[in-house]
DNA sequence: CTCGTAAATCTTATGCCATTAGGTTAAAGT
DNA sequence: ACTTTAACCTAATGGCATAAGATTTACGAG
């Protein structure tokens, strides 16, 4: 049956049934010849509408990251952390939806994705009067962090995921078993307070002097490099 | 050549010769009758000492990790921070050492082998005064944030390496490039400070009430979720 | 010293996969 | 009406992970 009158295939339509395989069973059970019968094709019309394996995937993880760009409304002001927690909240969400796909959002994670957006996070920014030298850490710094923390937390063993920490056991390890035990949050409430604490500790310095705009981050009280790099083997 | 007088292959050796693979040829290079011939081997003889391919790179991620649990010495004090600082800057530069291997280590980083350090340094902690309900947002966060961090930078290609954000238009991102240009942080810079940063601000409640340990966290200002979840497609 | 067992390698084979080459037909443009 | 090109197909190639089973040797028990 060559050449139909509609297309059988269509970039759409592969990166949706991607995920589909993808999601339901896993990223090991996701080849082309399962694609492309999920597609009711033969494997090889796939490279008809993608260059190879690695454009579809590409393909998937644009789509999947997509999902999560939508920007929380938020006016600029004194609490504007909070800006970027529902960022990274929103985020999070999109990932751990397509959780099975992180390896491949490490691989093909669209950074200009991401960075299209800045221009307006810096502006929001300054807006809320956030010292210009610190847009690049407060930026970086959340990019960083949010990915890999979704990452890491799409990663863990379904078997571990409703501990924060697996196996710990209170005899040989009293006190990690104590601070569990004082410990009052879940891990998207972990993810919330971790975002959060960064921000503020990213102001500590300026909010020290007075929230003064011209003081330029010094050095910080120690530098300390340690473990001098001793031979890698 | 069935049985020689001393083993050809040995674990150790294995994974090493692993490492060297993909350290220089990438991880897409690597495959076991590659490994093999690295060994003088033929490729089914590996199945005597590992089950399978995925028992190998469990392995390597093993070795790769396990030379970055060096704890720097410090005594607990107030600077408590400069040691988790140092920690991480370890940690990072074990793992830069081996970028390529950076997919491995997400999908088999040995959660066990960090968290079986996680007394000790709750111990150290206690030592240095910081309250137990916080133990778990720090090291939980220690670990997120270090590993996920490390990750996402090993796997900037090369060409965008050294940049922050890769591609900034003056023209269009005004903003975004005069924050690039006020910051002093190089990559590594950055990923210090964000550790510092989270630290600072995970201490910032309890700060704030005059150090006391029997301040529980309340629910923080804002709550806030945003953008409620809607269709996934 | 001998002999059985188990260790460490081999060869061969299977089935899946990504990808290439080249054929076939229908749609679209001239 | 004719050419081109889009969109599928079948068939083939070479790499890979892994299984099955053969072979030879080291080693420990008697």
């Amino acid at each position: 049956m060559p050449r139909p009158s509609k297309p059988l295939i269509s970039r759409a339509a592969a990166v949706q049934a991607s995920i589909e395989i993808i999601d339901s069973q896993g990223l090991e059970a996701f080849s082309l010849p399962r694609l492309a019968k999920h597609l009711g094709v033969q494997a090889p019309s796939l490279y008809h509408h993608f260059a190879d394996k690695s454009e579809i995937l590409s393909a998937v993880a644009r789509h999947i990251a997509g999902a999560s760009v939508v920007r929380p409304r938020r006016k600029p002001g004194p609490d504007w952390p909070e800006f970027f927690v529902a960022l990274s909240m929103n985020f999070r969400q999109a990932i751990l939806r397509h959780r099975n796909a992180a390896p491949i959002l490490l691989q093909y994670l669209p950074r200009d994705l991401l960075i299209g957006t800045y221009e307006d996070t810096a502006r929001f920014l300054l807006d809320s009067g956030v010292p210009t030298h610190l847009h690049v850490q407060i930026l970086d710094g959340m990019e960083t962090l949010s990915i890999g923390a979704v990452l890491t937390e799409a990663m863990r063993k379904p078997s571990t995921r409703a501990t924060i920490f697996p196996n710990v056991d209170p005899e040989s390890q009293p006190l990690l078993a104590e601070a569990l035990a004082a410990n009052e949050l879940s891990s998207k409430r972990l993810f919330e307070e971790m975002i959060r604490s960064f921000l503020y500790g990213v102001m500590r310095n300026d909010a020290a002097a007075g929230n003064g705009a011209e003081r330029r981050n010094a050095p910080p009280d120690t530098p300390a490099p340690e473990e001098p790099k001793g031979p890698w083997n």
